[in-house]
RNA sequence: GGGGAUGUGGUGGAACUGGUAGACACGCUAGGUUUAGAACCUAGUGCCGCAAGGCGUGGGGGUUCGAUCCCCUCCAUCCCUACCA
C-alpha cells in the first residue's frame, strides 16, 4: 500500500532536520566560493508573489552550486526604513518600530515554510543602530573624503499637512491625504557627490556580467555627452548666461534661450514684474518627478532681456522655460527650433524665428540629422562634425565658450524629513554643521510612545536640543543609503567592533545578484558607487560589488502588474498550505523563465502538483536493488538510458549558462514520460530495473534544487542504507558513451517548403543523401519535371530543393 | 517627453547560432475507471477545409533558398524616470 504524498508533514520534517544539523550556515573553506544574494525585501507584512519568484531563483541557483560542490553564502536581511511604515503607524496607531518587526517575525516564518536555506546566522535589519551605526560612520568618512556637501534642493510641500510628501504620495499635483495644491519648495539638504564618479561608472560597467539591458539603461542614465559650454553676454550688463549645447554646429541657429523658472534671473525678475512672479507660481504646480515635468505642457514667458549671440553678436530673447531644470547642466538652454523637437514647438508656440542651419534633403523643419552647414557666415558647406571643432576654437578663441563633457547624472541627495529612517549624524553649533565624530556614534532614533503616531523628529525638542546652541540635524537618509552597502555587510553582520572583518573579504564580491528589473537603475548604481568610494577608502576590494546580474520579470495577474490598489494580489500563503513549498516553488519556475514577466495562472499550479504526485508516485516505497551495471540491454532499455543522460546533459545546460528552469523542468517531466510502464513492475527484468533506478537518479538529483523537500525526502527513502551519496552535494555525472546516436531526421524542403521528413544512417554521403531524400513519394511529385537549380544541406538537420 | 523591454494556439510558454513553429504544461473533447464526484489512465487538440491542400509567430514592408529570430516602419502593453521600495 502506497503511502499518499503529504507535503505538509514531509515539508515540515525535512525543515525541521536543516535547521537542527544547521545545514547551510556558511563559513570559509577550500572549496571556490559562491555568494548568491537576491534583493531583500522591505518587510510590508507579507511575502508577495514577487518575493517567492526572487528567493525561489536565488534559492534554485544556491542548492545547484552546492550540489556541484560551491562553498555558497546565501544570506537575508530586511530593509527595514521607509515610508509605508510611518504610514502604516498613522492608520493603525502603532509604532513603526513595532510595525515592522512584527511583519519581519511573520515574513521569517514564510520564507521558511518556502524551503529557502538562508544563512540565518548573518540577518540583518537596516533598522537596528547595530546596522545603521556603520552607515553612520560611511557617511563620516565620505565627508572627509570631500563627497559629502550641503545644497539648497527642491521638494513636494503640502502647505496643509506641512510635509515633505514623496513623489507617489503627490496625486494630480495634489497631497493625497490633505487635498491641497502641492508646492515645489525648496529646502537645505545634504548631498552626496556620485558624480564624482560619473566616469568611472560608465566605465566599468564593462567589467561586470550583468545583462545587457541593464548596462545600456546605466549608460544613458549616467548620460555621458560631448559638446561645448557657450557664453551668451546679458544686453546692458557684464553677466553672461552659459549654455551646455551637443550640437555647437548649429550655433547660428540659436534664436532664443530658455533659462529655469529657478535660475537667480528668474528670481530676480519676479520681485519687480508681476506677470514674471505669476508665471513663477504656476510653475511651482507641477510636481517635481521627472515624467511629469515632460509631459506638462511647455511655458514660457519672455524676459524682456537680450542676450547677445556670440558669433553673430545678434540680440537673441531670453525666455523663461517651465522645461528647465536647474539641477540639469546650468539651467540655461540654448534654443535652436530649427535642429530641435521641443525648442521647435516652444518656438511656434510663441512665435520665436526658426532657422534651419543644417541642410536636408527633406522638407520641413525640424532637421535633426547632422549634414552640412548653410545659413553659418564662414563655416558654411562644412560638416557638423567639422564645424563644430571649428566653431568651438572660434568661441574659445574669443573666450566665449569651450569644450565640456557634460553628465545627466546629477549628485545624490540624501536627506529625507522623515521620522523612520538612519538619522544622519549631524548637529548644529549655533547654526554651523559639524558631523559627528565616530566615537559619538551611532546616533539612535528616538523611541516614540506606544501606539503613537510618528512625530518627525523636527518636531522631537527632546531630539534636536543638545544644549542651547547646540541643535541636532533633524532629516534622516534616504533608504537608498541603507541598501547600498548591505550585501558588503552580511558577511560581518555579528561584529560589532569593525564594519567590514576578513569575512567580508573572503565573500565578497557578490557572484550572483538576483532582483527585480525595476532596481536596474537607482539601486544598483547607489550600490556601484557605495563600492567604489569604499575601495577609495580602503574598506572593501574590487571596483564592482555584483560581478553577475540576474534581474527579474514582475509577477502579473490579468496583465497588470499584482499590487494591492488594484486589487488583484495573490497570496503565496495560501498556496503554499495548500499544494506545499514544493508546488509553489516548481509552479514559479515552470511557468516562464526568470527575466520574464510572470502571468499568475490558478489552474498551472494544479499542473505543477500533478508532476509532483507522478514523482512521488514512481519512487515511493520503490526499495533500492544494489544491481551491478549489466552489460547487455534491450533496444527499449538503451533508449531509456539515452533518455536520462541528454536529459542530464540539457538540464546541466539549462542550469548553468542559461538559467532556463521552465525547460529544465520541461525536461523533467519528458523523460518521466519516456519511462515504459513496464520497467516499473516488480518482476521485471534486472536490467530494465537497473535503467529505472539511473532515470530515477537523475530525475530526484535534477529536481533537488528546485523542489527540495520531496526529492531529499524521496532520496532517503529510495537509496535507504545502501548508499553515502548525500542528495545535496553531489550533482549526476553525464555517461558521454551512452548519448552517441548512428540516425538522424532530416527534413526535405522544395522551394523552402516542408515535403517529407526522411531517418538517414549517419554514415551516408552528401550525394547518397540527395537521392534518398528525392525518392520521398511527395519530394518527386513537388519535383517532378523540374530543374533544380541549388541544392541547400545544412549538416544532419535540413535538405532544400530549389528550382 | 526620454530610456529599457515585451508581443507566438483558447491559456502559460518552447524553438539555445537564420534551418521541421507550437516542446512541456494548463484547458477543452472523447473514451476508460468510479455508485456519483474528485483523482487517475488512454487518445485527440494552431486555424480554414470532407479531403487534397492552403494559411499561420501584433500590423505593414524588406533581406534570404529559408525569418518567431536580421533590417525599416507602425501599433499595443509593461518597467524606470532621481522622495515607493
Amino acid at each position: 500500500m502506497k503511502a499518499e504524498y503529504n507535503p505538509k508533514e514531509i515539508e515540515k520534517a525535512i525543515q525541521e532536520e536543516w535547521l537542527k544539523e544547521d545545514k547551510f550556515k556558511a563559513t570559509p573553506d577550500d572549496r571556490e566560493k559562491f555568494y548568491c544574494l537576491s534583493m531583500f525585501p522591505y518587510p510590508s507584512g507579507k511575502l508577495h508573489m514577487g518575493h517567492v519568484r526572487n528567493y525561489t531563483i536565488g534559492d534554485v541557483i544556491s542548492r545547484y552550486k552546492r550540489m556541484r560542490n560551491f562553498n555558497v553564502f546565501q544570506p537575508m536581511g530586511w530593509d527595514a526604513f521607509g515610508l509605508p511604515a510611518e504610514n502604516a503607524a498613522i492608520a493603525n496607531k502603532v509604532s513603526p518600530k513595532d510595525w515592522t518587526n512584527e511583519n519581519i517575525e511573520y515574513m521569517k516564518k514564510q520564507l521558511a515554510s518556502l524551503g529557502l536555506s538562508y544563512d540565518w546566522s548573518k540577518e540583518l535589519r537596516t533598522c537596528e543602530p547595530d546596522y545603521y551605526k556603520w552607515e553612520q560612520v560611511i557617511f563620516k568618512r565620505f565627508h572627509d573624503q570631500g563627497l559629502v556637501y550641503r545644497k539648497k534642493s527642491f521638494v513636494n510641500w503640502d502647505p496643509v499637512d506641512e510635509t515633505v510628501l514623496a513623489n507617489e504620495q503627490v496625486i494630480d499635483g495634489k497631497g493625497w491625504r490633505s487635498g491641497a495644491q502641492i508646492e515645489i519648495k525648496e529646502i537645505d539638504q545634504w548631498f552626496i557627490k556620485i558624480t564624482d564618479y560619473a566616469d568611472e561608472l560608465l566605465e566599468s560597467l564593462d567589467e561586470v556580467d550583468w545583462p545587457e539591458n541593464v548596462k545600456v539603461m546605466q549608460r544613458n542614465w549616467i548620460g555621458k555627452s560631448n559638446g561645448a559650454e557657450i557664453k551668451y553676454l546679458i544686453e546692458g550688463s557684464d553677466n553672461y548666461l552659459t549654455a551646455f549645447s551637443t550640437r555647437p554646429d548649429t550655433i547660428f541657429g540659436v534664436s532664443f534661450l530658455a533659462i529655469s523658472p529657478n535660475h537667480s534671473i528668474s528670481l530676480k525678475l519676479a520681485e519687480t514684474d508681476s506677470s514674471i512672479n505669476q508665471f513663477l507660481d504656476k510653475c511651482k504646480e507641477t510636481k517635481a518627478a521627472e515624467a511629469d515635468m515632460a509631459k506638462a505642457e511647455k511655458l514660457g514667458i519672455d524676459t524682456g532681456l537680450s542676450a547677445i549671440h556670440p558669433l553673430t553678436g545678434k540680440k537673441i530673447p531670453v525666455w523663461i522655460g517651465n522645461f528647465v531644470l536647474l539641477d540639469y547642466g546650468t539651467g540655461v538652454v540654448m534654443g535652436v527650433p530649427g535642429h530641435d523637437q521641443r525648442d521647435f514647438e516652444f518656438a511656434s508656440k510663441y512665435q520665436i524665428e526658426i532657422l534651419q542651419v543644417i541642410s536636408s534633403d527633406e522638407e520641413g523643419l525640424p532637421v535633426l540629422q547632422k549634414g552640412s552647414l548653410i545659413n553659418s557666415g564662414i563655416f558654411n558647406g562644412m560638416t557638423s562634425e567639422n564645424a563644430s571643432e571649428k566653431i568651438v576654437a572660434e568661441l574659445k578663441d574669443k573666450d566665449l565658450g569651450e569644450e565640456l563633457v557634460q553628465f545627466r547624472l546629477r549628485d545624490w541627495g540624501v536627506s529625507r524629513q522623515r521620522y523612520w529612517g538612519c538619522p544622519i549624524p549631524v548637529v548644529y553649533e549655533d547654526g554651523e554643521p559639524r558631523v559627528l565624530d565616530e566615537s559619538e556614534m551611532p546616533v539612535t532614533l528616538p523611541e516614540l510612545p506606544a501606539n503613537s503616531a510618528p512625530i518627525p523628529l523636527s518636531q522631537n525638542k527632546d531630539f534636536i536640543n543638545i544644549s542651547e546652541n547646540l541643535k541636532r540635524e533633524t532629516d534622516t537618509f534616504d533608504t537608498f543609503m541603507d541598501s547600498s552597502w548591505y550585501y558588503a555587510r552580511f558577511p560581518s553582520s555579528n561584529n560589532k567592533d569593525e564594519i567590514f572583518d576578513k569575512n567580508s573579504n573572503y565573500w565578497l564580491p557578490v557572484d550572483l545578484y538576483i532582483g527585480g528589473i525595476e532596481h536596474a537603475i537607482l539601486h544598483l548604481l547607489y550600490s556601484r558607487f557605495f563600492h567604489k568610494a569604499l575601495r577609495d577608502m580602503g574598506m572593501v576590494e574590487g571596483n564592482e560589488p555584483f560581478k553577475k546580474l540576474l534581474t527579474q520579470g514582475m509577477v502579473l495577474k490579468d496583465g497588470a502588474k499584482m499590487s494591492k490598489s488594484k486589487g488583484n494580489t495573490v497570496d503565496p500563503q495560501s498556496y503554499i498550505e495548500k499544494y506545499g513549498a514544493d508546488t509553489v516553488r516548481l509552479y514559479m519556475m515552470f511557468t516562464a523563465p526568470p527575466e520574464q514577466s510572470l502571468e499568475w495562472s490558478e489552474s498551472s499550479v494544479e499542473g505543477a502538483s500533478r508532476f509532483i504526485k507522478k514523482v512521488w508516485n514512481l519512487v515511493n516505497e520503490r526499495k533500492y536493488l544494489d544491481i551491478k551495471e549489466p552489460s547487455i540491454f534491450t533496444k527499449e532499455e538503451a533508449d531509456l538510458r539515452r533518455k536520462s543522460h541528454t536529459t542530464l546533459v540539457k538540464i546541466t545546460n539549462d542550469f548553468e549558462t542559461r538559467h532556463s528552469f521552465n525547460t529544465a523542468i520541461a525536461a523533467m517531466m519528458e523523460l518521466l514520460n519516456f519511462i515504459p510502464d513496464s520497467f516499473k513492475n516488480e518482476d521485471a527484468d534486472e536490467s530494465s530495473k537497473y535503467c529505472l533506478n539511473e532515470a530515477i537518479t537523475i530525475l530526484l538529483k535534477t529536481l533537488n534544487p528546485i523542489a527540495p523537500h520531496i526529492s531529499e525526502y524521496l532520496w532517503n527513502d529510495f537509496y535507504g542504507d545502501f548508499s553515502d551519496d548525500n542528495i545535496e552535494s553531489s550533482w549526476p555525472e553525464v555517461r558521454e558513451d551512452l548519448l552517441e546516436v548512428s540516425e538522424f531526421d532530416l527534413v526535405v524542403q522544395v522551394n523552402g517548403k516542408v515535403r517529407g521528413k526522411i531517418t538517414i544512417d549517419k554514415g551516408l554521403t552528401q550525394e547518397e543523401i540527395e537521392v534518398l531524400a528525392k525518392s520521398i513519394d511527395n519530394v518527386s511529385a513537388n519535383l517532378k519535371g523540374a530543374v533544380i537549380k541549388k541544392t541547400i544541406y545544412i549538416k544532419e538537420k535540413i535538405i532544400n530543393f530549389v528550382f
